[in-house]
DNA sequence: CAACATCGAGCACGCCCATGC
DNA sequence: AGCATGGGCGTGCTCGATGTT
């Protein structure tokens, strides 16, 4: 019985050539006759030829691949950007792999800075929304071939490849948006940052601080809906609060039902509106006026920048699509 | 200068042993003496050693990975497998992989069929949830280590090991509490199904017709928002209907906007029930009654069935979540 | 002498690269 | 310019050699 899968030399034989032909037809090597490519490649659909990738990898010293470092993967930005690498990934030819860090932790970190460090990994996309991101991205060893996708602005003192949507200009747009519709101020509740000022807070306050409007304390709030419900019953107690920006949409869901539960109406007693433009924004009731961020597109920037083939994919800038959450202020 | 990565026969140098003694240590063979194992495991530590995952492939002629082929990597269901599949794998030392089928398109499920072939990948899980990773799984190769995540009941014909989550109970519970609380019947908004009768229409069906009420056509919807949002118009239109069981949580929500959008008021006027319990349906103003499904253990099952350590996972039964958006019909 | 525990030598895995023709 | 040959990538497995009971 015959070996299962054929090999190279297989292939060789079949065409009549040695097996370094077929790699350089493999690895499209400019120094092979045009027939001979042919006659090889003939051999290699008769006989079904796949190549192996793991003596590949082992032979070349690094896969052709790329691996995922993330914290999470069914939050709306992680999984788009992880939808962006496998997508861009898949299209180049690359084994697409992932691995979550379980938290900021000093050993979970240190694992998973481990694991890409095999060469079977590849090259590697680290997103560096939170501290566990982060932190693996400090700890990467030098040498090894990755892009970050970090928050707007990047990671400040990381001398690391950066690639991030900058929605500071949307979230200004945002903030003005509220304030044209004749809200004296905008409420802010944050999500996590990593950074200082983040984009969304920092759009906002030069968009207060321009209008001449007052700029009320940032309610902070976790990823998940509990906390930002907490803060959204903070803002709902405060009969003066008439529009929140909110650090995204999930965030947005939880405020919107602390303020229902408050007796307050959206978006005739309270105006909102959210970052991310999730699938189902457009059909809440009411549909959510949001900014959209294009994390698949960051995703397939950071696979473009690894692939270095020249040319950089252009990010869609973060941009406010108004929909039926914001209104004029109820006149009193 | 020295090589940048410590390998088996470095180790075996510095414990004074054979590489082949460090390879049994690596693979926890039995006939190690225990001073000969901890000196190998010290040379380790101190020459920071990391085993070369693609050598390894290379030589067990399979990886200890695991990649998961599914259509989609965002939507609820398909994410909660992607997460459950990645932490079982990461904690079992596993190598995670991913890969999505475009379509059902034969060239499509050829090249994914081809994709995990490679031993690189390791044993396969497919989400087949839908035509295109059915597509993959009727044309897996016998001998492939795999096993499929499919609907309730798996797919008739098809001779391969699945694992799924019956939701056939919880869907006639769903549909007798509605009935329970006064409605005379409940209609159906079906997300596509690769099965005749889905665990969830044929739940429904069978109270329906248990409680002697009458059986309404199925309106079929789409995975996306907008064939969802169509059926909850026609649907809206009917002034008789007042209860209406949602494929899943996206659907609920498109109808719950046609409800509104049509001047009804849910749970006022009609009830909604979903399936998935996605995080933010609690937080739905009104707060979602919806289905509980554990893709995230239906994941992790999954890679238990195929590390086959003998312990079959316990999957979660999907359980009826009652909240705000079911109410006793107005009386009128 | 048999049976077992422990360890080592050599080769195979499938590909890529450097060298020489 | 184009092709053939040999060595190396880092493991795991088969087989056999020791020492021990």
């Amino acid at each position: 019985m015959k070996r299962a899968a054929p090999q190279i030399r297989d292939v060789a034989a079949a065409a009549g050539v040695s097996h370094q032909t077929v790699s350089r037809v493999l690895n499209d090597s400019p120094n092979v006759r045009p027939d001979t490519r042919q006659q090889v490649l003939d051999a290699m659909e008769r006989l079904q030829y796949r190549p192996n990738r793991a003596a590949r990898a082992l032979g070349l010293g690094r896969a052709k691949a790329v691996t995922v470092v993330t914290a999470n993967t069914t939050l709306y930005g992680y999984a788009g950007v992880l939808q962006g690498v496998e997508e861009a990934g898949r299209l180049l030819g690359l084994t697409v792999g992932i691995r979550v860090v379980a938290s900021d932790a000093a050993a979970d970190v240190r694992n998973a800075v481990e694991y890409v460090g095999d060469p079977s990994c590849g090259n590697v996309v680290v997103v560096a929304f939170d501290p566990a991101g982060s932190g693996v991205l400090r700890a990467m060893p030098d040498g090894l071939p990755m892009v970050a996708a970090t928050e707007a602005g990047g990671l400040p003192g990381v001398d690391r490849r950066m690639i991030f949507l900058d929605e500071r200009q949307a979230a200004a747009d945002a903030t003005r948006h509220l304030l044209g519709l004749g809200h004296r101020t905008v409420h802010h509740v944050a999500i996590p940052s990593e950074v200082r000022d983040s984009a969304r807070q920092g759009g906002w306050r030069a968009a207060l601080e321009s209008a001449g409007a007052a700029v009320p304390e940032v309610v902070p709030a976790g990823w998940d809906l509990r906390s930002a419900h907490r803060a959204g019953q903070a803002l709902a107690a405060d009969r003066a609060v008439t529009a929140i920006l909110c650090g995204n949409d999930d965030t947005a869901l939880a405020v919107r039902r602390a303020l229902h539960e408050a007796g307050r109406d959206v978006p005739g007693d309270v105006s909102i509106v959210g970052f991310d433009d999730v699938p189902g924004a457009a059909f809440w009731t009411p549909a959510l006026t949001t900014v959209r961020m294009d994390f698949a597109g960051l995703g397939r920037a950071c696979v473009a920048a690894l692939a270095d083939d020249g040319d950089p994919v252009r990010l869609d800038p973060p941009s406010l699509v108004i929909r039926e959450s914001t209104a004029p202020p109820r006149s009193r």
